[in-house]
RNA sequence: CGGGGCGUAGCUCAGCCCGGUAGAGCGCUGCCUUCGGGAGGCAGAGGCCGGAGGUUCGAAUCCUCUCGCCCCGACCA
């Protein structure tokens, strides 16, 4: 992509109403614009990063076995009214009247669409276990939305919905998405502690939150510093339920809480190695039963001809918020430093003179090279100043910068920068396009 | 929902107390110089001062109402 033809809308100077860092660059560097409280429109650049992103949470997904669909985001208040949250959920439920007067959310969360469209396709216990899962909008209309897409009204999240003849097979597939969220976040660059959590309006009784430590984050949370060390999921057989169960028992005896679920005697128990932060919630998992399935009349057939009704969980994660997230994790004075996984291209091409024939020849044949062999390149051809373009690269934080500069070109090499480390190397320019088609 | 704050040029903001022809920096356009970390000069474009009422000879400025946004608290898969 040249940026000559882009959209990319970069501003010098940090918007005032954005408070935390990761706001800030996301509006600086052009990835979204606020368009109302706590509704953002997502520019090209943060189109990419969050379609990067949205991938990530797919493939892992469907490593654990769960099946995409995607359901509406406009649903009848009768379907809710089936499982009793039509009037539980309160004001932070969005609500529509249509043209003939019929009561309409916007969907918050999805468990009783998902129940009600299982049932339509489930008889028999030979139908189970299922895992289904959809990456859809969301809006919940907080009272006080803030800090960006942290806590925005609406917000992309990946919701999957197991269904399981049984607590033991439930357990299972529980298990499997907190393997598939440890992953997940681990791709993304982002070391994220799974912690014991309240289960709120959803209910049931077994749920852990996913979080960043981060000092932004909104909730105040409590670990044992074994989790500071990121914890290595490859070995580990997910097909297997026992060997699953025993590695996440395992690390799960290493204590971690929110503050809503603390136990100060496990915390005493952990003495000195107890630590206190602040997080953001990038995922939640819920197991909760029979809770919906039951409500709303759900049963399979077992083999014994018995009825049988599913065990579900529910699994969230917020996939604008890890966005905001990553930044928050990755960032330095000049701008985001996108992890490799989700960065909106692998590398910046800047051409320090646009009006310098031999810089623009050489810098062109090498975006010519790079598109061809599929690097994803955003070729800064602007007629701008070499400060500018380093400025720009630096905020917009794409991990490789090559630069080709009049100097370089006259001796036949170009620099390489890798932005987070902040390192440069003076290569060949096959050496360099090598390096970036490797 | 309680408390507080802010809406003036694309962005950051000044002007408002104390009413009198709309400002700065950055950005944008053109020209010249410059050219490896957001350069300099010259010349320009750009705003019914969030909206509606009111007071006044005269309102960005004072008053009332309203809409929007932000912060603190409460709330919160």
């Amino acid at each position: 992509m040249r940026l000559s033809r882009y959209f990319l809308p970069v501003l010098k100077e940090t918007p005032g109403d954005a408070q935390i860092v990761s706001h800030q660059l996301m509006l600086r560097a052009g990835l979204i614009r606020q368009t109302a409280a706590g509704i953002y429109a997502w520019l090209p650049l943060g189109h990419r990063v969050l379609r990067k992103i949205e991938q990530i949470v797919r493939e892992e997904q469907d490593r654990a076995g769960a099946i995409e669909l995607l359901m509406p985001t406009i649903q009848s208040a009768d379907l809710w009214r089936q499982s009793g949250r039509y009037d539980a959920y309160g004001p932070e439920m969005l609500r529509i009247k249509d043209r003939h007067n019929r009561e309409m959310l916007f969907s918050p969360t999805a468990e009783e669409l998902f129940t009600q469209i299982f049932e339509n396709g489930a008889r028999s216990y030979r139908d189970l276990p299922r895992m289904l899962y959809q990456i859809q909008w969301k809006f919940r209309d907080e009272v006080r939305p803030r800090f960006g897409v942290m806590r925005g009204r609406e917000f992309l999240m990946k919701d999957a919905y197991s269904f399981d003849v049984d607590f033991a097979g439930a357990r299972h597939s529980y298990n499997r998405m907190f393997m598939a969220y440890l992953r997940t976040f681990a791709r993304m660059g982002l070391h994220a502690i799974p912690m014991r959590a309240d289960t709120g309006p959803i209910g049931g009784d077994l749920s852990h939150e996913f979080i960043v430590l981060a000092p932004t984050g909104e909730s105040e949370v409590f670990y044992h510093e074994n989790w500071e060390k990121p914890r290595d999921t490859s070995a580990v057989d997910a097909d297997d339920p026992a060997a699953l169960e025993a590695f996440i028992d395992g690390l799960n005896t290493d204590y971690a809480a929110t503050d809503e679920k603390r136990d100060l005697a496990l915390e005493a128990e952990a003495g000195s190695a107890l630590k206190q932060s602040r997080g953001i919630e990038v995922g939640q998992v819920f197991y909760f039963g029979d809770k919906y399935t039951k409500a709303m009349g759900v049963t399979v057939q077992g083999p014994d001809g018995t009825t049988i009704t599913p065990e579900m969980g529910s699994y969230g994660i917020g996939v604008s918020r890890l966005m905001g997230a990553i930044i928050e994790a990755s960032h330095d004075k000049d701008g985001i430093i996108w992890p490799d996984a989700v960065a909106p291209f692998k590398v910046a091409l800047l051409n320090l003179r646009a009006d310098d024939a031999a810089c623009a020849a050489a810098a062109d044949a090498i975006y010519a090279r790079l598109e061809a062999a599929g690097v994803e390149v955003l070729y800064d051809d602007r007629e701008e100043r070499g400060g500018a373009k380093f400025a720009t690269a630096d905020l917009i934080g794409v991990p490789w910068q090559l630069v080709v500069g009049p100097k370089g070109v006259a001796a036949g090499t170009v620099e390489l920068k890798r932005r987070g480390a902040g390192t440069r190397e003076e290569l060949s320019v096959d050496a360099a396009v090598a390096q970036l088609t490797a």
